[in-house]
DNA sequence: AAACACCGCAACCGCCATTAG
DNA sequence: ACTAATGGCGGTTGCGGTGTT
């Protein structure tokens, strides 16, 4: 990595370009003897350097060590979510925006087990993602975000349209390039680190790809196998520019016979948003965009707060 | 152009689990 | 076995940026 150029990021960086900032960091010194606030970039530079010498580790005594009148948490929390040289910024995709809803479906709030499921991303970052983004939609739709009907508009709506979106954008790439592989088209690429994870065994036969066991096995693969007291992450595809949520939600009207159904409901979806009630975008959907989805109610093996990417995927196929 | 409201994100806080002595 | 230190995680806050009136 370029450090020197990374630092030149991180001082135009929001927090680092505010003379405020700087001034208010200047300030707190005399104030104690740990500072507190927005970092600078000569702190940034003295923590990168002391890893790159010492490695990580021992937060409290590399502090010390390293001239950082911080805590060790405090240090911590700078490296994970912002200095660590394979972290990644920037807009959430589809793809990521698919795993973030199925593994939260699954894990809740576990936001650091779900980041271990989307390389470069930070727990911090997509527990940002949930609170502003997701937690957005549910005030939209006038539901709380924990509550059934949330969970059905996510399940039975947004993933289902994530899913069309993606695969859309997936149709529209492979079209331009003919010389993609069958097989590659045909298991949906991934283009994101999250979804090069899932498809990390290219070779994988197409419908072997879509199986539980195989898809456990990837999971196995990336370490994600050692809890069996939780459900595997399904595999989802992808390829796809990055984009948010909000457009991605605006989507998918031209991904197939579903798709074109959901464009019709414009009174439900339109803009950049969901609106309506809860009660409303289901019942329209329900009928439409989700034609062909299964009946999670009645599939019986799911828990309440658990279904799987693959069933939508797969009927959809059908 | 100014005031206000809202949003996104970096950073902090408090709690719990683990590890070292 | 006990205690203190440390690490890790989820929840929360505060601030700067941006959009709206």
């Amino acid at each position: 990595m370029d450090l020197e150029m990374e630092m030149m990021g991180m001082a135009m960086s929001p927090a680092m370009s505010s003379a405020t900032a700087a001034a208010a960091a200047a300030a707190s010194e005399d104030e104690g003897d740990l500072r507190r606030g927005p970092w600078t970039v000569e702190e940034d530079m003295l923590l990168v350097d002391y890893i790159a010498n010492h490695g990580e580790g021992r937060w409290n005594s590399l502090a010390r060590c390293a001239g950082l009148r911080r805590t060790g948490k405090s240090c911590r929390l700078r490296w994970l979510n912002y200095l660590r040289p394979d972290v990644r910024r920037g807009n959430i995709t589809a793809d990521e925006q698919l795993l973030i809803l199925d593994l939260h479906s699954r894990w809740g709030n576990r936001w650091s087990k779900i980041a271990q499921y989307l390389p470069g991303r930070t727990d911090n970052e997509i527990k940002n993602y949930w609170r502003t983004r997701v937690q957005k939609h549910a005030k939209q739709l006038r539901c709380d975000v924990n509550s059934k009907e949330f969970r059905d508009v996510v399940r039975h709506v947004w993933m289902p349209r994530l899913v069309e979106r993606i695969q859309a954008d997936a149709a529209a790439a492979t079209a331009g390039d003919v010389a993609a592989p069958p097989a590659v088209t045909a298991t949906r690429s991934m283009s994101s680190p999250a979804g090069a994870m899932y498809l990390h065994h290219q070779q994988i036969p197409p419908a072997a790809a879509m199986a539980p066991a195989a898809s456990s096995e990837l999971y196995r693969h990336h370490g994600g196998g050692g809890d069996t007291s939780c459900s595997e992450p399904s595999q989802v595809a992808v390829t796809m520019s990055p984009d948010d949520a909000s457009s991605t939600l605006r989507s998918s009207s031209s991904a197939g016979g579903t798709a074109a159904a959901a464009a019709e409901n414009d009174h439900t979806i339109h803009g950049d948003v969901l609106s309506g009630s809860w009660s409303e975008l289901l019942a329209t959907t329900t009928t439409a965009a989700t034609a062909g989805l299964p009946d999670f109610d009645e599939l019986g093996d799911f828990e309440d707060n658990l279904w799987s990417l693959e069933d939508i995927w797969l009927h959809q196929q059908c």
